[in-house]
DNA sequence: CGTGTTTGACCGGCGC
DNA sequence: GCGCCGGTCAAACACG
């Protein structure tokens, strides 16, 4: 597929002013991709988990909408659809409101880290979506969380 | 009473 | 084959 020509971290670091552009929630802060966790720079579609903000459907019925910048430093609009997208966010707790409802399956101690990762599944019967949830290693006060798979429903609303 | 969390057990892949 | 390790199950529990 295009993946190849999706250019992952440098661009996307290095433009971190930009972050607004990316839809996120203001107080989530994307911090481009993650080198300590090489399966989340994905091969295959992906579901950005958002949204509000910049979510767009397409005829696949699930898409989003992530803005890179493009070569004259204008961002261009990117539609990108992966089954695994990992981001590291600051943040005081661990379950933010992406739009969607999660119930915890399960916690696990991990090795090289002091922090137990938090699995959560998509409430919704059917969804295949999953993501865990860890805080940094070395920065406890960033929350890494791997989303992994495709929403089949609409957003589940909540408050 | 319905929904989500907690927690130890269980399981499968992988390296030695 | 065995043990480690990451991921999941499920029963009991908490809470509105």
């Amino acid at each position: 597929m295009s993946n190849d020509d999706f250019q992952p971290p440098d661009s996307l670091e290095s433009d971190r002013a930009d972050q607004s552009d990316f839809g996120f929630p203001d107080d989530w802060t994307f911090d481009g991709w993650l080198e300590d966790y090489p399966e989340a720079i994905v091969s295959g579609p992906i579901q950005i988990p958002f949204n509000q903000g910049h979510q767009v459907n397409d005829s696949a019925g699930c898409s989003s909408l992530l803005q890179v910048p493009g070569d004259s430093g204008t961002p261009r609009e990117r539609r990108e659809v992966r089954e695994r997208y990992a981001f590291k966010t600051k943040s005081e707790v661990e379950i933010l409101d992406d739009g969607y409802r999660w119930r915890k399956y399960g916690k696990k101690m991990v090795k090289n880290s002091p922090n137990p990762r938090n699995y959560y599944r998509c409430s919704v019967e059917g969804c295949p979506v999953k993501k865990r949830v860890e805080r940094d290693k070395e920065d406890p006060s960033y929350v890494i969380t791997t989303y992994e798979g495709i929403h089949n429903h609409q957003t589940t609303s909540i408050s």
